[in-house]
Formats: C-alpha cells, structure tokens, sequence
DNA sequence: TCCGAATAATTTGATATCATATAATACGAT
DNA sequence: ATCGTATTATATGATATCAAATTATTCGGA
C-alpha cells in the first residue's frame, strides 16, 4: 500500500527497467502478431530465420542463438518436425550431435515471411530517429554485456 | 544461407531490435534468478509486488498492470491462492469483480524478497551511468507508446 | 421490463519454458 | 585400454502464456 521509498539510485534502476520492460514486451508484442497467422511462435519463428540466414546447425548451437535452452529447442524442433518445416540428421561422425535443417517447404515458408517480418520490425521503430536508434542499441548492448560480468 | 541484404532503414531497425531483445532478456534473467529461490515466477513475483505495493484489487487490473491477460492471471492467482499468499473475496456489490489481496504471509514474503529484488535490478544497470539510463528510459519510453499509435 | 451488448473470470487445448534428471556418446588422462 | 568427465539430446513435471470459447453478471436502450 506504501510507494516504494528508495535512494536516486535505486528509483532510478528501477524506473528504467520498468520502460524496459514495456518497450521490449510491446515490441513483441507487434512483431508477434504477424507470426500467429502462420501459427508461428517466435521462437519457431527464430529457429527458421537462423536456419535460413546461417544453414543447418545443430540443436545446442540453435539454442544459444535463440536464447533458450537445448530443452527448449528439442521441442521447439518437435512441433516444427512435425510440420515438416525442419528436418533431422544425426552426425555420423559424432552421434551425439543432429544437424537440423530447413526442408523445401520451411525454406519456402521462411523465405515468404521474412521480409513482411523485416517491415514490421522497421515499423516498430519508425518513432525513433537514426541518432536513437543507435543510442539505444548502443546501451543495450553495453548493458546486456555487463550482465555477464 | 545468405545474409540478408536490406535497405539501410531496415538494418538499422533490425539490429537495434536485437540488442534490445538481448539486453531486456539478460536483465530478467539476472533479476529472475533470485525469485526462483523463493519458488516464485516472474509473473507471481509482479503480481506480489502490485498487491503489495498497491493494495487489493480485480484480476482485469492485475491483468493490465502486469502485461498479461485475465486468462493467465487466473492460473497465476490460482497458484498463489494454493501457497496462500493471496486470497479472493468477491464483489458483493457487483459480483462479476473478484478482489486479490495479500495474506498475511503473502505480505511478509513479498516484504522480504522486494528489497532483495531492488538490489539486483541496481546492479543489473551498474554497467550505465545515471545519463544513460535516463536515455534509455526515454527511448523505451517514447518506443512503448509509438506501438499503440 | 426485457433483451442484447459489454465486462469479469474461467475453461480448454496447444505450445513454451524452466529445472532437473537421464541416456547416449565422445574424449582425455592415466 | 579404460575409467571418469564432458557434451548433446531427450524426458519429465510444473507453470506460463495465448487464443478462443464459455459462464456469470451487469447495464443501458428500446
């Protein structure tokens, strides 16, 4: 029932994560949206643009790009199989490994989406101008790094 | 397999969206990490930390504040109501309205873990001096707002 | 007064996501 | 050569989350 009485400092973190938050969420929110009409989750949506961007790879590799987990992935690639959008291969040479790739079909389904994916990313964006794009990209990639520190 | 070429608007938007995405996860999951000793989600967290901080109040309203929907707040309170940290009373007045509020041990939980939060959201923007976060805050700010436009 | 629209909460079914555990495989040091 | 450790993928059980449909209730206009 009490607002929280902090030092500058803290009122200040706080504040900023808050919009953080916000921003990030509604961004996806937007970006989601179009994905749904292909019953696309973004992280279905994910594995097909690192697929078609950077080739087959296996399901570790995927997960890191993705920032999920290799549990995560395994069934991601589950629902996805399923559909026939991506196929496994287990690594001969290394059985523990599968090289995961895009078929004809998923590649297709990629190929058509992704550019109305691209154009509601710049949308997203449209409010900002170049000077804080850059400066946002800039902070949040200082941030995100000094998380890991 | 190939990079993607695009216009120099939609590479810049496309990067910046990323490094948000990066920066906005690697925050959660520093600030997510604590919460899980506590046996707490994010959501149950944020849902805690609005009754605590804001009184009792519908699950629609919880719902808005926490950037969710009424469907989920519905599993999130059913989950607190089992551990009794919440307790639902409904509006006799008008009795579509349930109000959530705190219980008594709910209360002291949140109570000792807000504090414990707040220092790890401080040092997840340690990294960014009071400037940055400022700009940060307002470019989040000003992007959050431009999606519903 | 009554009927239809609006609102709050819930249910259902699908998928995501995590933590944890496990299975299979590979590899390095002794 | 083998034993222990590391790595990859999977399985399991719990919760989150959404979309869509449903229920219960209220309220306003004909």
């Amino acid at each position: 029932m009490t607002k929280y009485k902090g030092t500058e400092e803290e009122v200040e973190a706080l504040n900023t994560y808050i919009k953080l938050m916000r921003a990030a969420k509604s961004v996806t929110d937007a970006a989601h949206s179009h994905l749904t009409k292909h019953r696309l989750t973004d992280t279905q949506f994910g594995v097909l643009e690192t697929l078609y961007h950077l080739g087959g790879m296996c399901q570790r590799e995927l997960a890191e790009k993705n920032l999920t987990s290799t549990a995560n992935i395994t069934t991601v690639i589950d629902n996805l199989e399923k559909r026939k959008l991506v196929e496994r291969v287990r690594n001969e040479t290394d059985r523990r490994y599968i090289t995961v790739s895009l078929t004809e079909s998923g590649k297709e389904l990629i190929a058509g989406i992704f550019p109305e994916h691209v154009k509601f990313i710049v949308r997203s964006f449209k409010a900002l101008d170049k000077q804080e794009k850059e400066n946002l990209g800039e902070i949040c990639k200082k941030l995100g790094k000094s998380q890991r520190g």
